[in-house]
RNA sequence: GCGGGUGUGGCGGAAUGGUAGACGCCGGGGACUUAAAAUCCCCUGAUCUUUUGAUCGUGCGGGUUCGAGUCCCGCCACCCGCACCA
């Protein structure tokens, strides 16, 4: 009866069998449980699953297994995000269709997802490339462009004119095609876009309600969305133009100087035009580095166009400049130099030699003071400045708008960084944009009986450029108005428009509609989203609007749909290498070359021990490396399927929530999987060991055991799993010290539970063996004694000259003048007051006792 | 440059302003064994000290406090993100 080992390779299967047979998992929405959607990110069918997808699914596990323990009805789906760039191009690589590669990729994927376990309801399971998701998708798509969420019109593409296809910004290195390698040229084409920008406030002000994010993400979103309130108004030029420029500091308009605008500024196509200096320096702009860094620490450089513009309230003329520092898609692409009170303008206007006023000062008998060396770029009172002199920079701002608006030369506005979202691909595995091109009737949304609009299946990669045009009948239709002639659209959706929902399909998948309201309402928002912090920007900005978009359009009632996200650290592992050093004959001239090459290992070929790293075919040493995430190009990369072969499930479970906090970085190691492979069989044994005739109490095990429960609740709650893991060790090693009594069967009756969402196949095989009836996933998480939390005996510090001089034992709650006498009473301390006199005592109850001498 | 984060033993990391280093890993010593594996026990921040113990110690420098890893001020290093945003 009593093995001494726990057999994972044949507990995993056969529990694994048990919840799927049972439908443990299944989510029951007519359930009159509260609901709880715990989500992770899903993945991209790449293949292979990592450790990364095992540490982001392991977090959500156990909080979905420990969710179901405290009595919830818990929706943890699975599906697969399966349109994108890498099927495309193993089409091109490997010639097998994207979609049967996606396909294998997923069963693949699939199969090694069910080895670890997890507490999914694959009944739930789609694939974005499935024609019955991206028809709702269409169908969506279709309702916002009916809604005016949905637009076209001609926008800039990177064209590789080689292979005939549309580059994404990462396929472009050097300005060359990744794959042609071919020069890359700018074309404008005419393309689908989300208006994003109509929810830019909306998007903002709702990041104030996700108390459960990281201040971080929603930084980065407010960043992004990038709001500012200004004044727009425009100069008379004295060519007779005007010049529309944006400022947010209307209140210093009485220290510009200058004016500057952008290199593709149309004001400066005329100038450069007619003069090759200026042409010249248009392309030299041109050129500048593009990094944030770069940009910071460049030189600001202008060219004199030599029209000038006049001030709108003095009337004097200001030189118009062609600046480095203007960018043309920002505002109006033109600026108002104020060198005083803006750092870029002050560094430009010291090199032109332009005039730099104070009109901002920190006091009113400020206002002559020099700038020392830099802009001043905070509050104050405005000086020199006319009519504005002694406002406040608040009331200047809404003065100058006050007299702009009501002289008609300008306007109070808010400009936003956020850009609308153009989501036309040029490409085949993609969801089609369901658009029917009619000579008659133009754009014609396709009906939506005739959805889905299904990707061709005889397309051919052989040759370059998107598939979907080339197909000889696939885009040929007929007009849904007028019947006639016409063609489709063989653009394709960006691929975060299919993430950019599917949490909805998730919650409810009819067959005739995306889902359905009623249904979604009962799982909506998701409680816990978990997914890498490489999201923070646009997945999760994009499934916030579409939510918000579908809540405008009346198709839900939500606006966010993740009430708390967490953000995941990456696992990383050791990196090892080699540095070969030989020669070899030029190809050019013959001559011998000295090369030396650097050559990454792989874990597999390597001895690692405490003294360093050697070869395991030669003994020879091998360089340990810098800790980073695991990556193919680093070869430190662990396969997730070896190590379950070796060690079990549990113990790869148990490994991704030990010691590192689920937000760090976690390093991947050989000696901790068999740490944890070793804690699997320690547990086993000490479950073995529960006697159920022992009798007799131990009070100071049970009181442990008791604050376990609440401790390793609080601690799953927070996702701080690396706490819960040591509370669960701490545990552990009390209960195997002690003496059979009933507490301890209890002690280890708890651990089971508590170790039930994190190991959850050992759990059933000991609930099994105990004779328990049912499965442990369905059991309740354990209740707690609140009487047993309390301690009745506590350790009290005694402090002097601010040092621990002696612990001593006191009842629970006993009276400070005991404390204080037992503290004075004690050898060690005499010994540290060697005869000084007492000036205070500190007693704080239950905790320390500190002495002031 | 700007914004955010992090900094504690050999390593990953614990610690409501109240015993710094829980828990794990590594390492050392021992028991069991013919032997090995497995398992169990002990030690494991540094320096000094026979023991007892003492001193130092949470990136650096100040401060507040009876008491600071924790709070405040000023720095340094590393990591992540970015957009010269008018």
């Amino acid at each position: 009866m009593t093995d001494t080992r726990f057999d994972p390779s044949s507990a995993d299967g056969r529990w694994q069998r048990a919840w799927s047979e049972a439908g443990t998992f299944t989510a029951d929405s007519s359930s009159s449980k509260p609901k709880s959607f715990i989500l992770e990110m899903f993945p991209y069918p790449s293949g292979r699953i990592h450790m990364g997808h095992v540490r982001n699914y392991t977090m959500g596990d156990v909080l979905a297994r420990y969710k179901k323990m405290r009595g919830h009805e818990v929706l943890h789906p699975m599906g697969w995000d399966a349109f994108g760039m890498p099927a495309e191009n193993a089409a091109m690589e490997k010639k097998v269709h994207p979609g049967s590669w996606t396909r294998a990729n997923i069963e693949a994927m699939k199969a090694q997802l069910q080895r670890i376990g997890f507490a999914l309801d694959w009944t739930r399971e789609f694939a974005t490339c499935d024609p019955e998701y991206y028809g709702h998708e269409q169908s969506l798509f279709i309702d916002m462009y009916e809604a005016g969420l949905v637009y076209r019109r001609s926008s800039e593409v990177n064209w590789d004119p080689v292979d005939m296809t549309v580059l994404a910004n990462e396929q472009v290195i050097d300005g060359k095609g990744w794959r042609s390698g071919a020069e890359v040229e700018k074309r404008k084409l005419d393309q689908w876009f989300l208006k994003i920008t109509d929810f830019a406030g909306e998007l903002l002000d709702g990041l104030g309600e996700l108390k459960d994010w990281p201040e971080k993400v929603r930084l980065m979103q407010e960043n992004w969305i990038g709001k500012s309130t200004g004044l727009e108004f425009s100069f008379e030029l004295s060519n007779g133009d005007k010049l529309p420029v944006y400022s947010t500091r209307p209140d210093t308009i009485f220290g510009a100087s200058f004016c500057a605008v952008a290199a593709d500024h149309p004001l400066v196509q005329q100038v450069g035009a007619s003069d090759p200096a200026a042409a010249s320096f248009i392309e030299e702009c041109k050129r500048g580095g593009t990094t944030a860094a770069e940009l910071e620490t460049a030189e600001k450089l202008g060219f004199d166009t030599g029209v000038t513009a006049k001030h709108p309230f003095t009337g004097e003329p200001l030189p118009v400049f062609i600046a480095n520092f203007v960018l043309m898609d920002y505002g109006t692409g033109a600026v108002m130099g104020v060198p005083g009170h803006d750092q870029r303008d002050f560094e430009f206007a010291t090199k032109y030699k332009l005039p730099i006023a104070r009109v901002v000062a920190s006091d009113v008998s400020e206002a002559d003071a020099p700038l020392d060396g830099e802009a001043a770029t905070g509050d104050g009172v405005i000086v020199n400045s006319d009519f504005l002199n002694g406002m406040s920079v608040e009331d200047a701002k809404a003065e100058v708008n006050f007299r702009a608006e009501a002289d008609g030369w300008g306007e109070g506005t808010t400009v936003w960084r956020l850009r609308d979202w153009g989501v036309s691909r040029q490409r085949y595995w993609g969801t089609p944009i369901p658009f029917i091109h009619c000579d008659a009737c133009g754009v014609v949304p396709v009906p939506k009986g005739q959805l889905p609009v299904t990707l061709p299946e005889d397309v051919d990669f052989e040759t370059p450029g998107n598939p979907l045009e080339r197909h000889p009948t696939w885009s040929k239709t007929a007009c849904p108005k007028c019947g006639g002639d016409a063609r489709r659209e063989t653009d394709t959706l960006d691929t975060f428009t299919n993430s950019s929902w599917y949490f909805l399909r998730f919650a409810s998948q009819p067959v005739d509609a995306p889902f359905d309201a009623e249904e979604v309402a009962k799982w909506m928002p998701v409680e816990h989203y978990i997914g890498g912090i490489e999201h923070a920007i646009l997945h999760l900005l994009y499934a916030r609007f579409w939510t918000r978009a579908l809540k405008h359009i009346g198709k839900i009632d939500v606006a966010e749909p993740f009430a708390a996200l967490f953000t995941q650290g990456m696992v990383t592992h050791e990196t090892y290498g080699k540095r070969e050093n030989y020669t070899r004959k030029s190809s050019v001239d013959g001559r011998d070359v000295e090369v030396s090459e650097w050559t990454w290992l792989s874990p597999d070929e390597v001895n690692r021990t405490s003294e360093g790293a050697t070869l395991k075919a030669s003994g020879e040493p091998v360089e340990v490396g810098r800790v980073v995430k695991m990556s193919k190009s680093k070869k430190n990369v662990v396969d997730p399927d070896g190590i379950i072969d070796e060690y079990g499930a549990d113990a790869v479970r148990w490994f991704m929530l030990s010691d590192s906090p689920p937000e760090r970085d976690l390093p991947w190691s050989e000696a901790g999987i068999e740490g944890c492979g070793r804690f699997v069989q320690r547990l086993w044994r000490l479950f073995e060991s529960l006697d159920p005739a022992a009798s007799g109490e131990d009070k100071a095990l049970a009181r442990k055991a008791h604050q376990a429960i609440v401790a390793v609740a609080e601690d799953i709650e927070a996702l701080s799993f690396n706490k819960a893991v040591a509370r669960i060790y701490e545990l552990t090693g009390a209960a195997e010290k002690a003496a059979p009594s009933e507490s301890r069967n209890f002690a280890i009756r708890t651990i089971l539970h508590l170790v039930s969402p994190m190991m959850p196949h050992l759990a059933e095989e000991i609930w099994s063996r105990q004779n328990e009836s049912g499965l442990i996933a369905d059991a309740a998480w354990p209740a707690h004694d609140p009487a047993m939390l309390v301690e009745d005996e506590v350790t009290i510090a005694v402090q002097h000259k601010g040092k621990l001089r002696d612990t001593l034992t006191a009842p629970k709650g006993a009276a400070k003048e005991d404390l204080e006498a037992l503290a004075l009473a004690s050898e060690k301390v005499q010994r540290s007051l060697d005869g000084a006199e007492i000036r205070k005592v500190i007693v704080v109850p239950d905790r320390l006792v500190n002495i002031v001498t």
